[in-house]
RNA sequence: GGGCGGAUAGUUCAGUGGUAGAACACCUGCCUUACACGCAGGGGGUCACAGGUUCGAACCCUGUUUCGCCCACCA
């Protein structure tokens, strides 16, 4: 066995990262492994928009994702990690009409293909840039199934999803309301419209009857669309409904429309009486079609008055808002305005207010699929982490709306319908066709839309396999196994892969759906380009190392609540790195070239406890990252290495590994250094695949091959000794005495030349007689003698209780007895809370029949104590104050 | 209007029924041959509030306060 005997003094990530990630690359390690007969573990990523770059989300979304796979991958598990990115249609769209602004050059300019061609241009810088900074990351992902949503496969299977949907009548083109950014130029689902809650005004109108009896007042925070306005509704069964059938003249116009009745209306709200636009409001639109209602438009696509609109043609809708308050004011229609707060809806990729528009669209038929969809959460075939989670996806679901699929955008999947310029028919086909299905006319000529970027997106699992094929992949990988992701995007992308999955592979898309919390700076914000406060994940890996920032963020990750990032916490981490490297440098020091057997007979305590330690660990970490809790995984793993292996472990085995125990010792401690260290690096890889690897090698077990295939450690039931009470009292005696030195103010340096410990109990005692040498180094002295309490306590002495034991430090002296009579009265002072309390509980005689025996047994073994405890405390007061 | 989550040390957060924990910050000592990127010791909390359940509550239940998020056809 090759080690490396010498480690470098300190941990450089930058020296490390690429080496080794290129070696997995070489060696194929994260390929999938199709066919061998290894249980499947399989995870989609959820692809990152060609928009920019990785953010700290992505960062811990990939991390997340990477532990549990390569967990798996060691776990014997045939691993697929799907990587890939999305077109993002309208967000990319909008970027690269960015940068040609800037150049002076619009879309239009350059025309569909020329401006595809850039979009082009721009995907492959970025989506490229993207692929580079997941490396860096180091996600093991199987890169040769690397996906696009635009690539001709996937293109292939949103075709054919389109088709049948279409074919079912779950697809269907009409006439609706739709929500419009006029700033892009499209129609947007309900998701893409944020709602904020706006200051704005109640404009209270009169409409005068025509017959002059008299007028309706009617409350609106739209004057402008007045011009738009087709009837005046109000409840059936309200006081106003005895003015149904009347007409009222529309104000600004020379309109006359009637008053209808409607169950929309709510005779609480407003005046009860409502103005009907059906071409501007989407409640309006659908009383229109009840009641057969005229569609009158009067704003036109770009948010500006039109034709019909008289003297506001060409103004914006704002501006017509003025100009039309003013004109009823003037004209004596408006009785009054009103402040009030009521929430606008806006593009949320641009932030331009959301018009409610009439247009001719494309929508998917939504319930259908979503009842498939709730009922494959109910019956438990998808499992939600956190679990309250199903709540919200229910509530959607239950209410789902058809889904507005059609954009007015160039960059995504064209809409595969052709419409016959002879006789109407509309072909919708897979494959381009040459003629209309219908009359067969050549003239026919594609939908110029795209779709809905969630469309591809929906098809995600299946897609990336190769779907509509039957593929090796499909049959192997799918359902995957889990969903990594963000709650903005549950009803977005989850619930419709779920719809998806369900209609076009008959099986869920995933078992279960791991909802992940947000990432904000240090003060909670969100981070923003616009607010200056992001966190580069890519800064943070070249400042503090991949291992050091994947570190930081699975142990600050937690089950519902948001994660607080800045670059001190990351520093801490990387500390972290720098101490199991200087760990494994001081194992290394200490190892010879082959390793050794451990030999039973030559075990002390503390290497019985550090082997049960690990083998605890080791079962802990495989159930914590079973039930994905990396959190409390990542943060054991510290614990275990920084506390238990390098404060006490280490520290103990050194005289053995000086040689000072004679060689069997020192044999022996090496093997139960390198046991520990090994199954350590293997529990710790997946959080940190780097310093691990590097380690892992250092150690000298290259000929296994890289850690990354290394076998995930199995707790050892012969390594459960039972031995960490008696490791918890040598623990507590060295702590102790550590701390009556300081108390005392010894210098560090001098080494102590004698200490009592008093204690009848037998098995403490020989726990104590056995460890003496380790206690002695720990605490930096010699002369510890173990005595019953019967001998002598050590005049001029420090001394403190800790469990059924009293240590007492002769300080001759130095010794201030006023102080530590202080010291001591305060000691007493808190053993006797502890023990009144307990004594409390004991005096209560329904906790005596009702608290299960063995809390009750402890109880009165811990009064017991602590009343021996103050006898022990009052007999060296009395001796000090003599 | 409906739903969800949070409130624990100066700060950021763990902790789902049995004596309150970590990291950072703070104070005191130490370059003890793995690590000063470190070691040892220390101070610091009415677990938001009020009830209830229980022998026992940071934890379970109810209400209140407060911060945040999501959904909804608030004309």
């Amino acid at each position: 066995m090759k080690r490396e005997r010498e480690l470098a003094k300190g941990y450089t990530p930058e020296t490390l990262e690429e080496k080794w990630y290129s070696d997995w690359l070489c060696k194929d390690l994260f390929d999938a492994e199709t066919d061998s007969s290894k249980p499947p573990f399989s995870i989609v990523i959820p692809p990152p928009n060609v928009t920019g770059s990785l953010h700290m989300g992505h960062a811990f979304n990939n991390t997340f994702q990477d532990i549990l796979c390569r967990a798996r991958r060691m776990q014997g598990f045939k691993v697929l990690w799907l990587p890939g990115t999305d077109h993002a249609g309208i967000a990319t769209q909008n970027v690269v009409e960015k940068s040609l602004a800037a150049q002076g050059i619009s879309r239009h300019d350059l025309g569909r293909e020329g401006f595809l061609e850039k979009v082009w241009d721009w995907k492959k810088v970025y989506g490229d840039r993207i692929i580079t900074q997941m490396k860096r990351l180091g996600n093991s992902c199987d890169w040769k199934h690397e996906r696009f949503t635009l690539d001709e496969g996937l293109s292939r299977a949103v075709r054919a999803v389109f088709v049948r949907l279409y074919k079912k009548d779950l697809i269907y083109k009409g006439k609706y309301i739709i929500n419009w950014c006029s700033r892009c130029h499209t129609a947007l689902s309900d998701l893409e419209v944020e709602h904020e809650e706006r200051k704005g005004h109640f404009y209270y109108v009169r409409y005068p009857f025509l017959d002059g009896t008299g007028e309706v007042v009617i409350a609106t925070t739209r004057p402008e669309t007045i011009i738009g306005d087709v009837a005046i509704a109000v409840h059936p069964r309200s006081e106003k409904a005895a003015l149904i059938g009347k007409e009222v003249r529309v104000p600004l116009t020379d309109r006359v429309v009637p008053i209808i009745e409607d169950n929309v209306v709510d005779p609480e709200f407003g005046t009860g009486c409502v103005k009907i636009t059906p071409a501007h409001d989407p409640n309006d639109f659908l009383v229109g079609l009840r009641h057969d209602l005229p569609q009158l438009q009067v704003i036109d696509a770009d948010g500006v008055m039109n034709e019909n609109s008289g003297k506001y043609q060409g103004l914006t809708v704002e501006q017509a808002r003025v100009e039309s308050a003013k004109d009823l004011e003037a004209q004596g229609f408006l009785i009054r305005t009103e402040e009030i707060e009521h929430s606008v809806g806006h593009c949320h990729r641009c932030g331009t207010t959301v018009e409610p528009y009439l247009s001719e669209q494309w929508f998917v038929r939504a319930r259908p699929l979503a009842e498939v969809g709730v009922q494959a959460v109910r019956d438990g075939r998808i499992r939600w982490i956190p679990e309250q989670w199903d709540k919200t996806y229910f509530q959607w679901m239950e209410n789902i709306r058809d889904w507005c699929i059609s954009r007015q955008l160039w960059w995504g999947h064209r809409i595969p319908a052709w419409y016959c310029s002879d006789c109407s028919h509309v072909t919708v086909s897979e494959t381009d066709p040459t003629e209309c299905e219908e009359c067969g006319s050549r003239d026919i000529v594609q939908d110029e839309d795209v779709l809905d970027t969630w469309f591809s997106s929906a098809l995600w699992p299946f897609s990336t396999m190769g779907w509509p094929d039957e593929t090796p992949e499909l049959r192997t990988f799918y359902p995957t196994s889990l969903l990594v992701t963000g709650f903005d995007i549950i009803f977005f992308w989850v619930a419709r892969m779920i719809m998806m999955g369900l209609e076009f592979m008959d099986e869920v898309p995933f078992r279960d759906v791991y909802i992940h919390s947000l990432i904000r700076d240090e003060s909670g914000q969100k981070m923003s380009k616009s607010k200056g406060n992001v966190i580069d994940p890519l800064d943070m890996i070249d400042q503090y190392g991949a291992d050091a920032l994947r570190m930081t963020l699975a142990a600050l990750s937690t089950q519902g609540r948001d994660i607080l990032l800045s670059p001190a916490r990351i520093e801490t981490y990387r500390l972290f790195m720098n101490k199991l490297w200087n760990a494994a440098r001081f194992a290394l020091m200490n190892l010879d070239d082959e390793p050794q057997i451990i030999e039973v007979g030559q075990l002390q305590l503390q290497d019985r406890w550090i082997l049960e330690r690990s083998t605890e660990m080791t079962e802990r970490v495989t159930n914590l990252l079973d039930e994905y809790n990396i959190g409390e995984a990542a943060r054991g793993l510290y614990d275990f290495v920084w506390g238990d292996l390098c404060d006490w472990y280490l520290e103990m085995a050194k005289t053995a590994l000086r040689g000072e125990e004679g060689d069997a010792r020192k044999k022996t401690v090496q093997g139960v250094l390198e046991e520990v260290f090994r199954t350590t690096l293997c529990l710790l890889h997946p959080f940190i695949p780097f310093v691990t690897e590097e380690l892992w090698m250092a150690f000298g077990y290259a000929e296994e091959g890289s850690i990354v295939r290394a076998l995930w450690p199995a707790p050892k039931p012969e390594h459960r000794f039972g031995v960490c009470g008696a490791m918890r009292i040598v623990q507590d005696v060295v702590r102790v005495l550590r701390n009556l030195r300081a108390e005392a103010h010894l210098p560090p340096q001098q080494w102590l030349q004698r200490a009592v410990i008093r204690v009848d109990d037998l098995e403490t005692g020989e726990t104590l007689r056995s460890s003496l040498p380790r206690i002695e180094e720990l605490a930096r002295m010699k002369g510890l003698e173990v005595q019953p309490l019967s001998s002598p306590r050590p005049s001029a002495s420090l001394s403190s209780v800790v469990g059924a034991c009293e240590v007492s430090l002769p300080v001759g002296d130095v010794l201030d007895v006023a102080s530590e009579i202080k010291r001591l009265e305060q000691e007493i002072a808190s053993v006797e809370k502890v023990v009144a309390a307990g004594r409390g509980r004991l005096n209560n005689p329904n906790f005596l029949t009702r608290a299960p025996e063995a809390v009750v047994e402890k109880e009165r073994a811990q009064v017991a104590e602590g009343e021996a405890q103050i006898v022990r405390m009052e007999e060296n007061l009395r001796s000090l104050r003599q």
